[in-house]
DNA sequence: GTGGTCTAGACCACA
DNA sequence: GTGGTCTAGACCACG
């Protein structure tokens, strides 16, 4: 998995890292139980320091989506994190304000969902898509 | 209106005040040509740093919601910032983490939906009513 | 409030003051709402790294004990984190080895009772003790 | 007796693996004279390093719960270490942060000494009943 | 001055 | 070789 890293960017580095990574999962190129690249390993291969690249992987297991495994090192978790309500809150106070903007920009709420759609499908087509009796497009 | 802060947030105050202000605009509490307070008499009000409501008043201003001027002091502007390409592409890159995160925790483009309709509904309500049928003012 | 920090032991520092601190709120020595050293100053002071210190309060964030506060900053939280079933459980599992091992060496099941009221009033002695009507010794 | 090991804990597994070897005594499973299986068949039943298997053995000799010899392999030691000032000091190091969260998170002497006696019965129940009334099969 | 982030180098326990 | 811990020095956002 390839994981794009934008070092000016305002939002933190660990934080891209957990974010990209969550993005892998989500899409399913990430499967439970696969093993990550160790701390060290992906570091130096994305050009970061060690500690940044620990600090994501212990917030994704603090998070509950990975863990450390004494002998396969960190792999995706069996079992995701669950849609608690604390979550929904979470997510609605950080949805929220971007709502607001939009709107005081002139979308409305179709166009809203429009973009949703979108992002829902960019992430789930990719790779996960079940190509089974329907072909993309 | 009234100003909401969380001091225990991770989100920095300024830009918790931002938000209270751009959802006050959405929401039609505030509208075009509306004086807001001073900095001085703002940041007395809800207990924070002058600099603080300063830098929330700058970067409104920067961002095309607010005009400040030597005498009029601050008022809401009275044309929004528009809906720009640039704008619609930052918010995709905003949403699109929290969509992934909502996926991997098992929830689906509907739930998605339906948190962006509660939420619009929530910003258009309170003061500003859909008003298919009934006009505002 | 006085940190007592054994550099050779085997737990780890900021464990050490994880549990230190955790003390002091349970003897009441700290007080909700009360203000903890900044993470510089309380590094210098028992002259450890300040990422050190910076490590056991983020880990005493996550586990609700204190909050950063913008103004404050750094404050022991108004709620203590709940008696959940988990915390039970883990506590137990933390627990049993000692047990068996006590059990082993011939302690009985009144010795180890005995040890956990000693342990529960050294805890709760030193400070908080109601002497409205009662003296000390 | 089975051995049952997490390899996601945080506890090392050599570590893991005395505590289940010393509850295994505790609980009368495991009687002193009783032979222990060999690094080498113990590590591969249980599908660990052979160096894990050796630390765990190695550090329960030299604690006096088990002999090593050359020939008879590994054996329960006849005498159990004894409940020495030293031990019991240092589990009172143990547990006294245990305690305090316990405390901070509301629970009294009652509650604690309750798990306790929880343990020891679970620990002594299964093969070694109490049995002042009741025997076991 | 505060906490947050990033980097760097080092040692150790673990497997 | 892995992750965990500690140290150190530096910059930045925040208030």
């Amino acid at each position: 998995m390839i994981i794009k890293l934008d070092l000016q960017s305002e939002t933190p580095i660990y934080s891209q890292l957990m974010n990209q990574i969550i993005e892998g999962i989500a899409r399913g190129e990430l499967k439970p139980g696969e093993a990550l690249p160790s701390v060290r390993s992906l570091a130096s291969d994305i050009g970061i320091n060690l500690h940044t690249v620990n600090k994501a992987y212990n917030l994704l297991k603090q998070e509950g989506y990975i863990q450390i495994h004494r002998k396969k090192g960190v792999v995706i978790n069996d079992i995701m994190p669950g849609l608690t309500e604390l979550y929904v809150e979470r997510l609605q106070e950080q949805i929220k304000p971007l709502v607001a903007e939009s709107i005081c920009r002139g979308m409305n709420e179709e166009q809203l969902s429009s973009i949703i759609r979108t992002l829902v499908k960019q992430v789930k087509t990719p790779q996960q898509q079940d190509n089974s009796t329907n072909a993309q497009h």
